[in-house]
DNA sequence: GTGGTCTAGACCACA
DNA sequence: GTGGTCTAGACCACC
């Protein structure tokens, strides 16, 4: 897995990190049950420290993408948890406002939302969102 | 112009603030040429510091939705810059691409979002925005 | 809020944490709302390093029994999140059985064993607990 | 003896497989005296590294679970150590009194873990268990 | 003052 | 080899 940060955003590098993981797992470019690289690996690559990988791995795991065997390595899990799905979608929806907000001062018309939003369910969403 | 914190949220109290008065201004609750309180009076509404107060004030100016007056206030702009609206664009549609991935982990289907997006557009936006 | 830490004892300085916490708090001793102490007296406190604290803090706040002010301060929280519920209750069935079969090979009868149970979820409990 | 690990869980593997065993004598599945497979076996069986097997023996034999004679294999001991019978008992209470919290915190009532109590006991158990 | 992030480097448990 | 934990010390954003 090949991962890029962006070395000028103020954005914590453990979240990049985490983001570009799920990124990754969305396309279908990682699939379940691939080995991530090591802690190790990936801090070498990036050139960060270790602890800011970990971290990452860490919260990834509490998300139920990655899971990890003890001294065997890090793998993506092949089924997402389900928990927590009422919560995430409220953040979700939070989300959506905010940015038509946004959307409404960069002069961004509904239309054109739009077809960014089809656009990348189609990039990342491989047709397995399925709604309850 | 009545605005709500939520002293719990991990987002800063000035970061609070500008997405609550650019809320208010979408919203038109706030119309253009309106007084604003002043930093003082905001500050012990919200019982936050005025330097928090301030900040934000000062963001929402450099982004051309508040003009200051020396000595008479501060005022909702008549105008909104045009500049950096490439900028601006770019980082929506940024914005929108994380969202869609947000979604998608929380299991929130396409045509439920564009729902979302169609009830806020209608609450915020009003029929104001028209493409360039 | 004192905490006493055992450092004999091979369980992680950050989970003995979070347990002291959590037991503070179901005790009553620890109160909504009331305010923890930062994470640079903890750490003194306990002579521990402040990464250690700071971690644990970071959990008890997913757990949602934290809720931390940037700039104030962290907070006991006033309403625990009720999600992730069938998940933990799982994770108690199965703790239950392990403890069970301790118990058998410690030849604690199962009388013993339910005078403990009154006693601790009278200690800890307060009462509070209903079922959904 | 037939064992069943989880790979995903977190918990060690010799871990895993030392609460297999117990479980298994005492379901009494596994009788006194009964001969347990070679530590190659059992590792081949589980497809784990014999290291890991090995440590499990190890301390099930320290536990006074199994006994091992030179030369002829590893057996079920047909009669538990009484040793340290205070401090298992001690741990026990412990950990009662851990779970008993993450119960309140689970929102498991008294009643509930009763129930699970009273299952288990008598699955696990039988009516073994009589206290000095 | 507060918590959040990151680095550098160490040691340990596990496989 | 792997990930997990901890320390020491630094800098930053927020209030």
């Amino acid at each position: 897995m090949y991962i890029v940060l962006d070395p000028k955003s103020s954005r914590p590098i453990y979240e990049q990190i985490i983001h570009k993981v799920k990124e990754q797992v969305a396309l279908g470019v990682a699939l379940p049950g691939d080995k991530v690289p090591s802690v190790r690996e990936m801090s070498s690559q990036l050139m960060v420290n270790p602890n800011t990988v970990s971290r990452a791995y860490r919260e990834l795991e509490g998300m139920g993408i990655f899971v990890t065997m003890r001294g065997k390595g890090t793998f993506i899990s092949d089924s997402f948890r389900a928990a927590n799905q009422e919560e995430a979608k409220r953040r979700v929806q939070e989300k959506v406002k905010e940015t038509v907000l946004d959307a409404i001062y960069g002069n961004v018309a509904k239309q054109t939302y739009k077809q960014w939003l089809d656009r990348y369910y189609k990039e990342l969403g491989g047709g397995e969102s399925h709604e309850d």
